[in-house]
DNA sequence: GTGAACATGTAACAAGTTACATGATTGA
DNA sequence: TCAATCATGTAACTTGTTACATGTTCAC
């Protein structure tokens, strides 16, 4: 999924500002899922009016420069479900934290415990943003999310803070204990 | 974290190559974070060697081309361990699927329905796969993600399970029942 | 005999980031 | 007075991907 296709579709929920189109990228629920720089966003909504994709009114401000609302034309919305009816890729997920972890064994002890401390207290302020975010959400697509990021967020949450010690300790890493009734795979060894 | 740093942790493990290191990165435990192609990779091998951070032998095999097998130097795990000592950056997710469920209300329920179903085979398998790799590692920092790869894993199957249906009923997404002993903080309204 | 796995490498291209330029207002 | 927020935009740059080039062996 590409910067297009992310301003296309918050475009479809509400008319939007270059500028409040990365703050929505940022915080919220867009957030779980891009990221979007000012350099990509500008051009991309420029060179979508010029397709028709979207159209543009300018709004002017005393001081500030010319707020530019961008609205989605039909032309978009048909766009934007052409790219979503493409079966989804794999999820994306990058960790620095766990490639540290992986390689904790050549760092210092130190180091790697103050990483997993600060993770942990990381992962509680997200677990609240999403809670707080979370009340404000009415459509179901968004409690979808919603609830899918509280569910990963604390699972995560609840295993490191059950294994702050793992790099100290020779134990074995606490499993998780839920067990999942909709999995019917014997997988577990 | 950059290709060259995946590099360095992947050989600060074991001597590689180029195409033994490709493979490590889209199966087994550096697949969870990580992708490279060998247009990157092995240029970044070719510049590390020239910058003295790896060095490199050829085994000639007959018939393919002649193997190079990298090792890196102490340069080299210098080098690695300065990249892994800054504090690490959030993590990275991007998802498609997400992205498709949080637009589900202007497409097809259908679509949106063989989508979920399909998400949950999806992570039944990588589940598996999670298991079926575990079982091979022991050195700590690898089961401590590989232990993370399985909670984070088996939380969003149990979510997604719970709310195949979530597009076509009103009803609340089912939340999390675990309680999450380490989460002091009072965030659940 | 066809495709996958083994094995390396380059050049063209795509995509997005960073840094810069500009400038008012507001709160600490 | 200094940083942050609001607000848009461009150019240079970084990073990495895709596609191509080359060639063997092995299993089906």
């Amino acid at each position: 999924m590409n910067i297009r296709t992310l301003c296309l579709g918050i475009l479809s929920f509400s008319d939007a500002t270059g500028y409040e189109i990365k703050k929505m990228a940022e915080e919220g629920l867009f957030s779980h899922f891009v990221e979007a720089s000012f350099g990509s966003i500008y051009p991309a909504l420029t060179r979508m009016t010029d397709e028709g994709l979207l159209t543009c009114r300018s709004e002017s401000q005393d001081g500030k420069p010319d707020k530019k609302v961008y609205s989605i034309t039909d032309q978009g919305r048909t766009e934007l479900k052409g790219a979503l009816t493409i079966r989804p890729s794999k999820d994306k997920f990058k960790s620095e934290f766990l490639f540290i972890m992986l390689m904790s064994e050549h760092l210092d002890q130190n180091h790697v415990s103050a990483v997993l401390a600060q993770r942990a207290r990381e992962l509680e302020d997200e677990l609240e943003m999403i809670r707080a975010c979370g009340a404000q959400v009415t459509k179901p697509g968004g409690r979808f999310i919603n609830g899918y990021g509280e569910a990963v967020i604390q699972a995560a949450h609840v295993y490191v803070s059950q294994n702050l010690d793992f790099s100290t300790t020779s134990e074995e890493p606490t499993g998780t204990q839920i067990d999942d009734p909709h999995l019917n795979v014997d997988a577990a060894e």
